[in-house]
DNA sequence: TGTACATCAGTGAACGCGCGTTCACTGATGTAC
DNA sequence: TGTACATCAGTGAACGCGCGTTCACTGATGTAC
């Protein structure tokens, strides 16, 4: 939950735009909004993806429960910002775990262990991206996103088999191996060893592997 | 949904109680306990695991917000009842799947597309067991059942390898590719085919079986 | 069989709480002249 | 350089809401005599 902040402030965090005149303390906060957003990754890390309230993150932050409507349009516009924050740090994970290697099969385990290793890492964001519970019709760009993933990863499944049926069933199903192993890691059904992350990525990748070289 | 009231009422409805007189529909509700339960349920099925709240459910059961703590000591402790059904339901379940062949590879098979059957066909209990939140220290009752399951599949693991620490990795492996396709079928990411469940049934069986006939 | 009584599952009103959202406002900032 | 002004990110008080829980109570039930 730590290293979440970097990847929240990246864009748009005071240091790495120093054109804009450092503000004063004064009544203007100068960086709430990613203020706010940093507080209530840290709430969902803390408490689950329904344990963020607005008026606790204002809280954090030192503001008053007004303050917010000023940046957001809502309590959901504040989530799926970071919704859509996930979904571009998977794509950047993802993308980069599958340019490791050439062999379709590696690149698919590859993804697995990325997917468990982002849930891990970046546990809030996994949480808002999954269970939320933001309704998609009213954020139609979150819709997006998987089949943004679902593009990238067709190819690469397509050249284990060309049936696009079978192609697509190959993906679901390292996918799913994947999402459960996160989930049963942060549930610490698994046993709360030090290296439980690393542990996890191998039996993804290894379950990918698996699936991929399955004869029947 | 309508299904998981088969269950509920299974141990204690008035019609398989004959000796207990019909109570008349006076001031007594004859049955509130199951009926709170039962609506619990409905809510849970409809809004997520946390989407329960007491005094809906006294709506729907038609009594007042008071009526519950004859019952049950707080909110939790109706929740801790049903997980608990939830757990004697997925034993039961999940030792009949088992017990269908004598090769341990098909049985962990059977496991893995009941799995997938059970979060299907009683999605509120299954949720309730996953995602309630409920304080695990305060119902212990609730953490052992992890074990029975455990201590349940763990022979038939050991069939396939002696390893212990293998046997153990096959276990989660197949659990967690069950979980995983469990839950993007709840959430309609398959497509909403009319047959999704069966061929979610399916992909965990095929899941499992690649991953105990893994070779490296 | 009839009556007095203890039991106890329900009521309904009230409580304090935290929530999301709205509102008129304030005062520091940066800009035009 | 100095002054008037528009902007706008913040305040703080208030709202209505639904929640979990408590409380004294009521009245139907079943039982003891």
């Amino acid at each position: 939950m730590a290293e979440s902040g970097s990847l929240v402030n990246s864009v748009n965090l005071t240091a790495v735009t120093p054109p804009v005149k450092r503000r004063p303390s004064g009544q203007h906060h100068g960086d709430l909004r990613n203020a706010l957003e940093e507080a209530a990754l840290a709430l969902v890390a803390e408490r689950g993806p329904h344990g963020f309230t607005l008026a606790e993150a204002c809280r954090r932050a030192g503001v008053s429960v007004a303050a917010p409507y000023k940046h957001f349009a809502d309590r959901d516009a504040l989530l799926a910002s970071l919704a859509e924050k996930g979904y571009r740090e998977q794509h950047l994970r993802f993308s980069a775990a599958v340019s490791s290697s050439d062999d379709p099969a590696e690149q698919l385990a590859s993804f697995a262990a990325a997917y468990v290793r982002f849930a891990t890492e970046e546990r809030a964001l996994f949480d808002i991206t999954f269970s939320a519970g933001l309704d998609k019709s009213r954020h139609p760009e979150l819709a997006a996103a998987g089949n943004a993933l679902l593009g990238t990863l067709l190819p690469i499944a397509s050249r284990i088999t060309s049936d696009q049926t079978a192609a697509f069933d190959l993906l679901v199903r390292i996918a799913s191996a994947a999402h459960g192993l996160a989930l049963f890691l942060q549930q610490g059904i698994l046993g709360a060893d030090q290296d439980s992350l690393p542990a996890t990525e191998e039996r993804a990748a290894r379950t990918a592997r698996a699936i991929v070289h399955q004869k029947s």
